[in-house]
DNA sequence: ACTACGGTTTCAGTAGATGAAATCACCCCC
DNA sequence: GGGGGTGATTTCATCTACTGAAACCGTAGT
């Protein structure tokens, strides 16, 4: 460990390298389905036999398991907590919060509306609730998406007063064929989600777009005043 | 680095120390809810320096995050991943192809209905349709209980040829007003799943039990079907 | 038979993880 | 307001447990 020569200490904080390097394999892992050793390993740029080692621990502790070519994908450890991450403690109650504004959204827009949060420097994709449409947006929870250049990382970031102004559009940014817009859900000033309704490009266009801003702000206020409240439930 | 002589609560396979550790925390935490760094550190038996250390590292991370008290609960990377392991892969088709099977049961039987799979010397609940009525077996979706001694363990170990017959029974063995009754869902010989009915132990008495017992059977059996033919649907 | 390509094993060197102890930050009670 | 208790945080000397290059193995392709 070297010491950069002048101003700011290092921010380096010391994080065990053998850890981050599991972590970083069972979000691999997990994000790319399943995949195969070699595969990992160039995608972490480390060495196959670092790799193969931290695999084989994680294939032991049932947070990876190994099919039949060899390859490897979630096992029942991580399918374990992956439940209880759903279906118990603040993210689940956030999870049933938003189900009936997602709903209210899809009722007054025809468009599948999502819900969304930070994860470090990308937005993801946590609920949605599926447009009635044929041609319909869907398939990204769990998804993510850098939060620069998107409407949802705006949405993520916005740090303003009045959050039911603060809708952001934003059309073929990631996708060229994908139109959305957002507003922040803040509960006590800050801002813990975003609401999202995305679509196809040239169904949802600008005046369709116009029409779900005002459903929007209503939704994103009303979620972020029932989050506030039921606070009480602690635990 | 010596391990403790004591009794260590957890059951944990020694894997690369660091990296072993910090999934075992990442467990902890996400199985316990909120919880605090003393209360993390005793239940896994580990200094409290590297138990913070640690804990700061998943935090960094995002896959653990701490509230207002200081507690720590699962972060927004482990949603992400949660919602990736539910609802892509192996395991989303899992719970997609029991989901009418297990209504099936709550049909027949009126009592709630689980699946239920094996991780390590561990039963999962993963998933489950609910009784429709007031008293009922709930909330256990992501919840383990231990294979040894409990009808769910018996079917994931069975390892007969015939498994319509391998229906297991118990009541009362891990809480005392809870009996139940399981099957295992085997497919091409190799037991995957159990599907497993839960009721109030004076209401699903053993006359209860024993009609369950058919359903219970053919249904095990269909899914297993199920699940052996849409194999061609690969990744 | 030869080559190429993944996966697997080995092993010596040292980066990096560890934990006891000291310190700090709160509360609560007297 | 001071004293004592609890729990989080920092430090640092010690030494282990992690690393990765290289050699090896097995299989598939030509």
């Amino acid at each position: 460990m070297k010491s950069p020569p002048t101003t700011s200490p290092p921010p380096t904080l010391h994080v065990s390298q053998s850890a981050g390097r599991a972590l970083n394999l069972l979000d691999a892992v997990i994000s790319e389905g399943p995949i195969a050793l070699g595969a990992v390993a160039e995608r972490l740029s480390m060495p196959a036999s670092t790799t193969l080692r931290h695999l084989r621990a994680l294939v032991a502790g049932g947070w990876l398991t190994q099919d039949d070519d060899g390859r490897y994908g979630p096992g029942p450890t991580s399918l374990r907590l992956a439940l209880r991450v759903t279906s118990d403690g603040a993210f689940a109650r956030l999870l049933a919060a938003a189900t009936p504004h997602l709903e209210a959204l899809v009722a007054a827009t025809q468009e599948s509306a999502y819900l969304a949060i930070r994860d470090g420097s990308e937005a993801v994709y946590v609920a949605i609730a599926e447009s009635p449409r044929a041609i319909r947006h869907a398939g990204w929870v769990g998804h993510s998406v850098p939060i620069e250049g998107t409407a949802v990382g705006e949405s993520l970031l916005f740090s303003g007063q009045d959050a039911v102004v603060a809708v952001a559009e934003n059309v073929g940014a990631l996708e060229p064929d994908v139109a959305g817009v957002t507003a922040p859900v803040a509960v006590g000033g800050a801002v813990v989600a975003a609401l999202c309704i995305l679509g196809p490009i040239d169904r949802f266009d600008r005046r369709a777009r116009a029409a779900a801003r005002d459903a929007l702000a209503a939704e994103s206020l009303a979620l972020g005043r029932a989050l506030g409240s039921p606070e009480l439930a602690v635990n």
